[in-house]
DNA sequence: TTTAATGCAAACATTTTGCACCCTG
DNA sequence: CAGGGTGCAAAATGTTTGCATTAAA
């Protein structure tokens, strides 16, 4: 995403913050979609995969960036770390996660969206973001 | 909620566990709903407040008891750690974080959770449960 | 050349676990 | 008495930070 890289340099400029080469891996790696919410975890092995050895360090250091600039989203996906992903507003989506095999689906909310919104405002809210999760059993765990 | 803890005592039963005291004070004190999500130092703390010197182990793993057997929900507030409240099926809610103060409150949404349950039943998934976390500026401190 | 970025290891915070001892049925 | 429960301390995560070194403008 062209778009998003270019904010990227310019959040990055506003702050007196450099664009470096592994700031643009990692950049690069979540906005590939190879995986579509991955941990740092996931980045750091992705990378390497790819020859480009980036410390952990790093990749938080940079998420942190990216989710301060808007860019990214950190997501609970039901398990004990924050998974990551490109910052999509225009498709609201939620996640749907089964308790058996830990998949996760996405599902696309315009309709709750509005609802949201409106509650928001109806407190006084100035809203920023929000983020749903369902938890069940897939069509293939269900039959358990 | 003599209901909810006659189904944790049934809970233990079924599993070969026993009620004992320390279990039957966290469990009160959740459901006392003195603080409306707490996390597990809170818990810890009011305890001691009241007498009661129970260690993070135990409310701990009395948490996950809890949580098991369906009695109370793990909620992230977008904090780094969890927050617990009893599960309340019947009055559907979502959580409304303010980023500047951290309040919470809470917000009903019998609407959209037929959405979700609609989302579900035409995915082929069995529900569990959902949450949903609103961030956002509350009215004071929105201001800035 | 100057300032910020990186890697490493240590520090942190939260949650879990092993083990000795305690309680409960 | 037997089996699970509890506290303590240690371990296991996930994430952040201090510091010496490296890289970018």
């Amino acid at each position: 995403m062209k778009r998003g890289f270019d904010k990227f340099r310019a959040f990055l400029r506003g702050h007196g913050l450099i664009l470096t080469k592994t700031r643009e891996l990692v950049f690069r790696e979540i906005f590939s979609f190879a995986s579509p919410h991955p941990n740092a975890y996931e980045i750091r092995d992705r990378l390497l995969k790819k020859g480009h050895r980036v410390s952990l360090a790093t990749i938080y250091r940079t998420l942190n960036l990216l989710v301060r600039s808007g860019l990214v989203s950190s997501i609970d996906l039901g398990e004990n770390h924050s998974h990551f992903e490109p910052e999509r507003t225009r498709t609201a989506h939620g996640h749907l996660i089964c308790l058996s095999c830990g998949r996760v689906r996405e599902f696309s909310h315009a309709d709750i969206r509005e609802a949201i919104v409106k509650i928001g405002r109806a407190k006084g809210y100035r809203l920023d973001k929000f983020s749903i999760q369902v938890f069940g059993f897939c069509e293939r765990c269900g039959k358990a």
